[in-house]
This record gives C-alpha cells, structure tokens and sequence, in this order.
DNA sequence: CTGAAAGCGCTAACAC
DNA sequence: GTGTTAGCGCTTTCAG
C-alpha cells in the first residue's frame, strides 16, 4: 500500500508521469521503456489508488444498481446480467439492497450511496410514480418499470401489462374460468409498481375476454418468495374457494404454489393450471415444469447498462430515453393438456 | 457534484473544517453552528466526495466478495448475509464475481480489483491448496473453507467434511446401502475445495459405517446447477446402475435429482432416499421437501466479516485466526420413510 | 469551539 | 518520447 506511483518511476529511471502513461495504454512509448516500467511495477508490487485516480478524473466508474434483493431469482440473474453487460464497459457494479423498504429506496436513489457513484440503475418495488415523480435524482439513473415519466431518467420498459394479459389469455384458450391472481398489493401507490401493473394485464384480459373477475380470487402477497404462493393456496383450499388456474405474479409464488397444490392432492395441470412471471431458471426444473412469461431481462440489463453508459459519457440525450422489452410466454407442463408423459407420470407412487 | 465542502462552509459562514467536522460528528460544535451548516448543506444539495475523503483516509471502507456467482441459491444467501453485517459496521461490499474461472479467482485475490479495497472475503471454489498457499494476498483476506493454511489470512471453516459425513450417515441409517454422490470434481487441485471435502465426508463414513463405495455411484459434476443433478440422475438410470440414495454436493443439485426422480417415477423416499447441502430456503419448499445438511451460513457471513473488520483496523492477529461453524443434518420427508401424509400424497393423480 | 495550511496519489496541460 | 507543474476535495495537524 505505501508503494507510490513515484516509487515505481524512480525505480524504472523515469518520471511518473510516464508510469501514468504505461498504466493508462498512451500509445506513444518507447517499448523499452515499458518493460522497465512494467518490471518495476511488478517487483515492487504497485496497484495504482484507485481513489486518487478517481478523485482526479471525477469519475468512479462505479454504477449502483438499487434492488430489493439479491435470493429471490428474478434479481439474482438480473444482477449477474448487469455486471457482465457493465464489465464490458469498464464499469463496476455496486449492488445495494432496499430489502423491500421504501426509505431505503429513496435515501439510496436521491444520492446516500455508500461510495460516490457514476450512475444508477434501480428497480424500484416500493415508490410508486407519485413517490418517483417527486424524488431528486442525485445522478444519471435508469428506472427498470413500466414507463412512469419523461424527464432526465432514462426508462426501460418491463412488459408487466401485456405480459400479464398473456399470461391470462394463455389460462383461459386452456379453459379457466375461475382464475386466481397471486401475488396483489394492497400498498398505497401500488398501483404504480410492478404488482399493480400485472394485476392490471390480469383484470384487461378478463375483461377483453368477457371473463368474470372473482374477488376472492386476488390474493395479497407482498413479498414473492415462495413461502407466500404457498400459504396463499393453501388458503384458498381451505375456504373452499373453487378455481381452475393460477396467474402469480412471479415464478417463486408459482413454484411454491405449484408445491402447495402437489402436496394437496391437487392434479396439475388437469385441475389446475399455473402460470409464473419472469421465467427464470428454476420454472424449467420445477415438477411439474412451469410455464412462464419471459420479460426479456438479459436485453433489459444490456440496454439499462448502454444507457446509464452513454449518459455517464454525456451522450445522452436531454428528455429521458424509452426503452420497452419484449415479452413471451413460454408453456410447459404446468398449463399443457396430459398427454403420454402427464400419465407415466400419474402412476407414480 | 459541482457543489465543495468550501461552498458549504461558505454558505454557512464558517470553514470548511467546520463543516467535515459537522459530517463526522465531532462532537464540540455549537449547536447553532451545526445547524447552519446542515441548512447549508441541504439548500445546496451537497454530497461529500467519497473519492477525496478515501484518498485522505488511505482507506476506502470497501471490503470485497469474490464468489463464483450470485444466482446459485446458496451464494445468494451468502451474500445478503455478509452485506447486514457489513452495514453494521458502517463498511461497503463489493461482488467480484470469478463465474467458477481459476484465473479470475487468482487475479481477483491477488489484488485485480477495479476499486481500492480495503479487504477481501474469498470463497474459492476452482483453487485448491496448492493455489492458494502460492498466492500473494494484495489485502487482509479471509477464506471460506476448509482448513487451508496458517499465516496472515484468516479462516473461516465449513464442516464440509464433517457434514458430509453426517449426511451419509443418515442415509446409511435409513438403510441405504448403495449411495450416489452428486457433485464429484475431477480436477486438478480440486482435493483440497469443497468438491474434494465432501466427497472425503462421504468416503469417510462408508469406511467408517463398513459400507461399500461403489466407482459408477461417483457422479462428476463440475457446475452445481439443478440441472447437472437432473442429468446426473438421468445418467444413473439409464444405465440401469442400481442405487437407493443420494448425497448431492448440494441443494441445487439435489433439487434437479429429485426431479428427475419423480418425472421417471422413482418414488423418492420410498425407493431412493436424497440429502442436499447448505439448507438453502429452497430445500424447505421443493416436493418432497428435502432433507439437508445446515452449515451455518449466516454464523459463517457474521464471522468473515468480524474478522476482516479486526484485521484491517489493525487489531488482527499476527497469525491466521481460524473459526469452525456448526452443522446439522436437518431431516425433511426427501429421506423419512412413508407415513399418513406420504400416502395421502401418492393418491394425487 | 473554529480556522489556516499542508498534502494524500494521481493525471491534464503544457514544456522540452 | 518524456518531465514539470498544478490541483482534484477532503481531513489531519496545530494555532488561536
């Protein structure tokens, strides 16, 4: 640590700011030069002090990306996504953790970042667009969500709505009726976040479908881990709530739902048919195998990456840029009609 | 970001160390002083510059986690772990993420950082001992593992042996007789990582039970997704090699074994009876609900940390400290032979 | 209780 | 091709 870029240069019989040059790829260097330097850098150990070089360019080449979490999932590859997207830019990736609380959500995007950061990227899952659309946003920041405001904040659009209203048309061309929605808000402003937006595709589809939404069919959860998919069918079983499929919210809720349903005695697909969000890794080695809505969250995470990016660069344009995803919803066994396999697999012990 | 401390100060018509005063809570400021400065310092919008307080101090606050990945449940859980402690103790992480590569473990330990850190928490799963007791720690570093070495890096054990064994032994206790092991690493150096460690757990307690291993019951799996246990599995079956347990190096693998078990309608207890490793909230909620060896995670994230936070306030030992964590095999219905609920479970259709 | 001066280690601008 | 100078913004002396 005491080992100075002087150092270096004194040992390499030149002046730092050619160990500077070294370090940084100037191209004009003589070649024996270099390899001075570079020895002389090796034996005695040199790391260049990332603060100072950082205080004097005034950049850090950190980016934050603001999550609730990093186990569940849906954010656990999102976070590898974005540092792989941010590594291919020289930038770092610091991950801080709201674990849910709105404070913390807007302590953290107004600017009380652990380290100086460059720009933020931030997945919102408490404020809601009122709370959004009164923050000051301390740095370059891109919101991963539905479209909330134009502006200096870069946007980058999660196909929740249509996402969810698929899923629902998925549901209902297998033969729902009877449809629960796992995975509602009942928070104020809610209706702004991810959970209103899907519960909105859920009650759009109903309603371009002429299907009959059953309230005691929307069922509250607001964390989405499985746990909750769990207790929430759980919970209809035991009021004796009669339904035919599941739209949850994210692939966790489906997959403890799913547990629920198997334990219960409950036949799925043939009675049941369920739908997750997200379609992470998990869906596909669930049993049975779940179908899922994929939201396109590797070409969010390089998009959100390339736009924080430019706009750290000053390229960025004045107005908030909007990006939407693409959407898609992948099936498998948990909405398919039985077939050859579904019976192998009913003669199970 | 144009806004100075000296802006500050001037504003509140004082100095500027009045105002860092004020930041770091020195305590004898008048209280009409502080106040000023804090209006001062919210009219402006002022944020202190980390990178020029970090040069200052010679320290960043910033201690790194270099982990293989953070979707692997296990991991992930790990790291939201080590981030509370962090908090804390008022200290910043960083994940380095090593996607299971040698020479980015090396590189990153041995001082390849993209931002000064002040410590390193290191989790190596390709570098074995011989790797490790060759590398030039660049920053006070505790390992995650097994017993490695003494010398200036602390350790933090994980019964990965001891666990194993105590996993087998369940098994072998519920009749087992011919027990896989999913997970077996065949590279060079991998002896001495956690592969290497828990296949020795299993070794030993077949020879100490008297109960044969058998070569084709060794499963290599080099990445420890579901999907690896699910092939691992498949692989067994169609071959047609007989066996009625399962130690899977572990949850993510096991979880896919027990998938691929009940898709071929193995029924699992009953017929193959399977054990995981790490007790990952997963384990609690698959179907069946699997039986896992608990390692103390969270005792192991308070501890690292702990250490770390000694050493770099300079209040270390001279000599590696080493910790050993807990375990305990916590049994769920994936190894407990059938009762009501088992029989009411295998009526679903 | 508050202020003045010095310097942490690096690099942009310019001189040679 | 390489060296000199100056200063990024903060905080640690030490006066006052």
């Amino acid at each position: 640590m005491a080992v100075r870029m002087s150092d270096v240069a004194q040992r390499a019989g030149v002046s730092a700011k050619t160990v500077s040059n070294v370090l940084n790829g100037y191209p004009h260097i003589r070649a024996e030069t270099r390899t001075r330097v570079l020895e002389a850098i090796d034996t005695l150990g040199y790391h260049v002090n990332v603060s100072a070089r950082n205080l004097r360019a005034g950049r850090t080449g950190i980016i934050s990306l603001v999550i609730p979490e990093v186990t569940e999932p849906y954010f656990g590859e999102l976070t590898e996504s974005v540092m792989a997207a941010a590594e291919t830019r020289g930038l770092t990736v610091l991950i801080e953790l709201t674990r849910h609380v709105m404070d913390r959500e807007i302590a953290i995007v107004s600017g009380n970042h652990p380290q100086g950061v460059d720009g933020v990227i931030f997945a919102p899952t408490m404020c809601g667009e009122q709370e959004l659309r009164s923050l000051t946003f301390s740095a370059p920041t891109v919101v991963l969500g539905e479209r909330m405001f134009s502006g200096p904040v870069d946007n980058v659009v999660m196909p929740n709505r249509a996402g969810a209203a698929d899923a629902v048309r998925h549901l209902v061309s297998r033969g729902c009726r009877r449809i629960g929605a796992v995975g509602v808000h009942r928070h104020r402003g809610a209706g702004a976040v991810t959970a209103g937006l899907r519960l909105q595709g859920f009650l759009d589809a109903h309603e371009a479908l002429g299907v009959p939404v059953h309230d005691e069919l929307l069922l509250t959860t607001h964390v989405w881990r499985r746990a909750n998919g769990s207790t929430a069918v759980r919970q209809l079983l035991d009021a004796g709530t009669p339904f035919d499929g599941l739209f949850c919210f994210n692939d966790s809720l489906a997959l403890g739902a799913l547990h629920e349903l198997v334990v219960s005695g409950v036949p799925v697909p043939e009675q049941v048919k369920v739908v997750g969000f997200d379609d992470t890794d998990e869906a596909a080695y669930s049993t049975p195998a779940l179908t899922s809505v994929s939201a396109g969250r590797e070409e969010i995470a390089q998009q959100a990456v390339a736009l924080l990016h430019r706009r750290i660069s000053g390229d960025g344009d004045t107005d908030g840029v909007e990006v939407v995803a693409d959407h898609q919803v992948i099936g498998r066994r948990s909405t398919e009609a039985v077939d050859a396999t579904a019976a192998g697999q009913d003669e199970l012990g």
